[in-house]
Parts: structure tokens; sequence; C-alpha cells
RNA sequence: GGAGAGGUGGCCGAGCGGUCGAAGGCGCUCGCCUGCUAAGCGAGUAGGGGGUUAAUAAGCCUCCUCGAGGGUUCAAAUCCCUCCCUCUCCGCCA
């Protein structure tokens, strides 16, 4: 959610910013007549509310009919009351209804355009890897270490079983990770992966995304597509101390995602499946510094992925392929050797202070309390960093080369599948 | 899953239909005082919305919030219902 004062202070800003996002600004003059409304209501009601707050004060002082006749009036008020307050409610609702899916305006650095093909390269590493043989994809090159076959018969398409030495691999990634973020002061932490429907809203994958999101009516709970939902909500209603801030978590968790709107899309492989272990870096920050906290933890992500040695390309993700909640992302896109493409592979936005309103999560500044800042980004995607290291580091014979930053974690240099 | 107890301000804790956004204590902030420290004295100290204002300065007015949501009543922290959470005991379980 934006800040309401765009509404009553910057409307022909946030008229921009919504052409910006290729959304009709219309909507603004719609809201700035609705949020007049609303409060011309509740001034009405609020009025009414503490004539009868008063009148009830001296109810309690009286007595015989001067009681009687006071009690009558009461009532009467009651019912003003009662009804102005629905009025009001109803108003707020409207409004509110209308409002909260605005998008977060985008950062000036932010390019323009429609769609995922006019997000803009702005930084490559390493080469395109070259092979003097054919290479391979990571499900020949792992026919005995991922199963999609039987995850298909067990629990349906784009599931799959990781086996022998890809487990390794994968606990060997997130420990990998969870090192080097710990060490540069980031809390490690376990969160819960089904959540209540406010931690969503909270994030603002809800009400957008609902449908990518696997539910369990039974008990009202969702399962999270990333630690992002339960870290952003783990400090939800609180008042932080500023000296805190940064607060600064890397979470580990199994990610669950319908993938509604894929079908037939990338269905090869694990490269796109419904669960997924995943590291993610979560940071509450000052939001005078939260774009330079965007380059921290973007710069964390990079570091990562350049000790493991995987060719990638960087780009500012345009105004059209942005989230509601992010007001700039990148995204790293790694070089995979089967498909001759960049495929994303993790991503770091600054969601600036949209989910903090919807969270309620505030720190007592020299200002008062202020709401804080929240930014996430990628550390290791499990699936799809180990697509890229097997393609990249995959050799003549069909084996592959752990990158040498993993060794110590696998305790082997190669594999095969 | 069964039985019971309970959820009040940063914390502890009183209040159980009106004068209560809420006693008292702790903590914290500011000031006073005392060679320093400690102690002592005084004042202040929940969050959110709306209005007033040049102002997201102060002040003032007002509404909402005593786990959440409904209800009863002229009036609810207090009474009733539903839900959530915590704790204790029993059962089950990794």
């Amino acid at each position: 959610m934006i800040d309401i004062r765009w509404i009553r202070e910057r409307p022909a800003e946030l008229k921009d910013a919504l052409i910006r996002r290729n959304m009709d600004p219309a909507i603004v003059d719609v809201l700035v007549r609705l949020d007049e409304e609303r409060r011309a209501i509740r001034t009405l009601a609020e009025d009414k509310r503490a004539e009868q707050k008063a009148l009830g004060r001296e109810i309690a002082k009286l007595e015989g009919d001067e009681r009687e006749r006071a009690l009558e009036q009461a009532s009467k008020l009651s019912e003003d009351v009662s009804s102005l307050t629905t009025e009001a409610d109803a108003a707020d609702a409207i409004f509110l209804a209308r409002f909260a899916p605005l998008p977060n305006p985008p950062h000036e650095s932010v390019p323009m355009g429609d769609g995922e093909e006019d997000n803009v390269e702005i930084s490559r590493f390493g080469d395109p890897t070259s092979f003097e043989f054919e290479p391979k994809d990571h499900l020949e090159l792992g026919t005995g270490i991922i199963d999609t076959e039987r995850g298909a018969k067990v629990s349906g398409a784009r599931f799959g079983y990781l086996l022998g030495d890809a487990v390794f691999m994968e606990f060997a990634l997130v420990r990998f990770a969870l090192d080097r973020l710990s060490a540069a002061g980031f809390t490690p932490v376990v969160p819960p992966v089904l959540v209540r429907e406010e931690a969503l809203f909270g994030t603002g994958f809800f009400p957008d995304d609902d449908n990518q999101v696997y539910q369990i009516p039974a008990d009202d709970l969702y399962l999270v597509g990333t630690s992002e939902v339960p870290l952003a909500a783990y400090h939800a209603d609180e008042i932080l101390a500023e000296a805190d801030l940064p607060l600064r978590y890397a979470g580990f968790s199994t990610c669950f995602r319908r993938e509604a709107g894929a079908a037939g899309r990338d269905t090869r492989g694990i490269l796109r499946v419904h669960q997924f272990d995943k590291v993610e870096m979560f940071s509450f920050c000052d939001p005078d510094k939260s774009w330079e906290e965007h380059e921290f933890l973007f710069s964390q992500e990079e570091s990562l992925i350049q000790e493991l040695g995987i060719p990638y390309r960087v780009v500012n993700v345009c105004t059209g392929d942005l989230g509601a909640s992010a007001a700039k992302k990148y995204d790293v896109e790694a070089w995979m050797p089967a498909q001759q493409k960049f495929r994303e592979i993790t991503s770091c936005s600054n969601t600036t202070d949209y989910q903090a309103r919807r969270l309620k999560v505030r720190f007592k500044g020299e200002k008062g309390n202020q709401l804080v800042h929240t930014l996430n980004g990628t550390a290791v995607a499990v699936g799809r960093m180990l697509i890229a290291i097997m393609e990249n580091n995959q050799r003549a014979d069909g084996t592959v080369a752990v990158p040498e930053a993993l060794v110590p974690y696998t305790g082997f240099e190669v594999f095969a599948g």
C-alpha cells in the first residue's frame, strides 16, 4: 500500500507514476474525491458520537424524570451514531478497495517498458561457457540424481526428487550461502512455511497473486512461495529501535508455487517446479538508507554467484515487469548452456514502505514513529543454481565439476548423474 | 484430541457496567538536588485516524483501540457469543 498523502498532496506525481506503470491515471481523481467524501462522513459520525458520549456522562449523574428524558434522547442519538458510522465504514471500504491495489511508484532509475523483453541489461559477469562437445542439459546430466518422472507419478507434473550427490549439492549450497551471509551480519532463520492470510496480504501477494498460492482450507493457512513472506511478517505490528536497524535476515525455506498460467512453459526438468528450496535475504532498514541497502543486498547476491563461477548478466527490471510492491528490482540471469539463454536465477527488490505500511513495521526515530523500508533478495534458489552449476560445469564425460567454493561443503570435487 | 486457567500500556499488575485510555509499581526521558556514583525530589512517558495550522513544529479539539470479530445497553476493559493465542495437567507424537 502506498502513502495516502500521494492522493492528498501529490496527485499529479502519482498520475505520472501510474502512467509509467502503464496504468490509467484517472483512478487518482476518483480516489481524491472518494477520500474527501469519506472524511466528511467520518467527521459527521464522530461529532455525533462525541455528543452521545457527553450525554452518556450526564445520564450517570441524573435521576428521576430528568434521567428518563435524557435516556430517551440518548436512545435517538444512539441510532444516529450507528447509521452514520455504518455509512462512514462503507465509504472507507469503497475507498480502500480502490486504493490498496495501487502499485508502488517506481524509482526514477527504473526503465519504462511493457514486459520482460524491455528489461535493461546493466552488467555482465564472465562469458557464456563454451564447450568442445555438445553440452547436455541438467536432466541428461542428472539421470540418476534428478527424477522428475517419479515426481510426476507421486505428486504430478512439476515435482521432482533429488537424490544422492544432488542432495549433498543442495545442502552444500545452502550452508555455503548461510555461512557467507552470516559473516556479513545476516541472522539465519528457518521460518514457518505455512502462514495466515494476513502475512500474504501484508507482503502484497494477496490479493494480486492469490492464484499462485497453495491453500490449506481446513486450517485457513497458506503455503508460502518464498520465505520473504514469513520474514517480512516476522516484525509485523512492532516498533523497532532505530539503533537496531538495519535488521538483516537470511531465511531458508521450501517454497511452494502453483505456477498457474505457466502451463507449457519450462516443462522440462526442474527449472520451474511447484516446490523448491531457497535461501532468501531480507532487510528492515531506515527509509533514508534503503537505496544503499538495495545495492548492499544486491552486492551480496552477486558475490555468491561470482564465487560459484556462474556466468550471468544483471537486468534492471522495467516498470511493466515490476510487481506491485517493488519500487525497483534487479534480476540476475544465469547463463544456461543447454538453452543458450540467460535465465532468471535470483532477484533483489526494494519494496520501500509498501509492505511495511501493510504490516505496520515501524521504528522509533527522531521524527517519532516511522515506517521502515523492507527489501528482499535471493541468495540461492537451490534448484536453479543446481541447474546452472551442472550445465556450466559439465565435462565431456558427462560428469560435473563442483565449484571450488563449494568443495569444502560437499566433500567431493566431481559428481556424476 | 480431553480438562482447566488466562490474554490490559515498553514490562509487571489493578480494574469486572458510567466520572477508565485505564490505579500502583518497574523501566525510560527531562529537570532539581547531593564532591562523583548511588539514593532522593518534581514533571513527563501507548498506538492509530480525522480536524485546526504554511507545516508529517508545538498546541488544542475529537474519534477508534484493554488478543480479534460480532452482540446486549443510552453507556462495555468490564455482560453474552464466535474465533485466535498463551500456560498447566492428561493423551498422542518426531
